[in-house]
DNA sequence: GTCTATAGTGGGATAGAC
DNA sequence: GTCTATCCCACTATAGAC
């Protein structure tokens, strides 16, 4: 079953994004989707065979939305821009839109990924705006690495209070640019 | 109650660490504890207020281990040592820690942190190290955030099956050492 | 400090009628 | 495709006897 084919199930699965996005992964249950969709919990197992396999569709969906950010961030800079601005531009883009969407973000990017389910090719589609910022695949992962540190522990609360983040990013942009 | 005051509770907490380490969050419960201790799940509450109190035990200890370690990987080296090799010492011993024990490092570096329930300064112990090491507050957080986001993305699986990580690490410890 | 018994909650999922 | 009714599971936590 895929979105393309059932419009129901398209609105099952943006609902479900709703959800999470507002409530957490903790308040997206299958009755709290079925509430929201005026439906009551079972009936949703018609168009989806199990709870795995909407968050599979959940996550696709995700990495559309968060891959498309990272492209639009790269296409709005000329080809020949130096890679620091790249970066910097990538980084920008990457940060705002996982404090936008933290639950959406912690999805994307956190625990395993179902990749059996995933549509061939997206997450490397998502992931090709650092890929090809970052001039070689080491400094691509070593980038997307820290990029990720830094917001999944500013997410988490992890830095102290106060702590001036700005220039932490600075700091690694330059370094790694 | 504190775990130096009452051997028992010192021996719960031990377990609880190990079934953390061997099953994982989902296997941490209060009655696999108790089976684990030879008693029944209600008897652990004669001990321990509720989970939450145990979790933050557990935290704190977690905290001592992670902080011996990375301290360790310093003192091993000579004060007047390059930059450079003390963030890649650190950076073996916190990715060598994290593969070890994995559950544990996700206890002390994800999610949000019991801060009002840990022991005051335990956590900017553990942290001593990195800061000692990186020369400025924002190198440092790079660089934890350069590190933290490289363990916890080999932990999940997220990089490409067979990438070169060792590769990568150095690009990440070149830059910004 | 340990036990038994049990309450209370919330979750995923199925059967079968309509 | 939706419903009602229900099952089964697992967990945290409390009450009260010993």
């Amino acid at each position: 079953m895929s979105v393309e084919s059932s419009p129901r199930l398209a609105e099952i699965v943006e609902a479900a994004r709703e959800l999470l996005e507002s409530e957490g992964p903790g308040g997206l249950t299958m009755r709290a989707l079925g509430d929201r969709l005026g439906m009551r919990a079972p009936s949703l197992y018609k168009h989806v065979a199990d709870k795995d396999e909407l968050e599979a569709l959940l996550i696709a969906e995700a990495f559309r939305r968060w891959g498309a950010v990272m492209h639009e961030a790269l296409a709005g800079l000329p080809g020949r821009a130096p890679r620091k601005a790249k970066l910097a531009s990538l980084a920008r883009a990457y940060r705002a839109w996982a404090q936008a969407h933290p639950h959406l973000y912690r999805l994307v990017t956190g625990g395993p990924l179902p990749r059996e389910r995933l549509p061939d090719g997206l997450e490397a589609w998502a992931a090709q705006p650092i890929t090809r910022a970052a001039g070689s695949e080491a400094r691509a992962r070593a980038a997307w690495a820290f990029a990720h540190g830094m917001t999944i522990l500013e997410l988490d609360g992890r830095f102290p209070p106060g702590a001036d983040l700005d220039t932490a990013w600075d700091a690694g942009i330059s370094a790694l640019g």
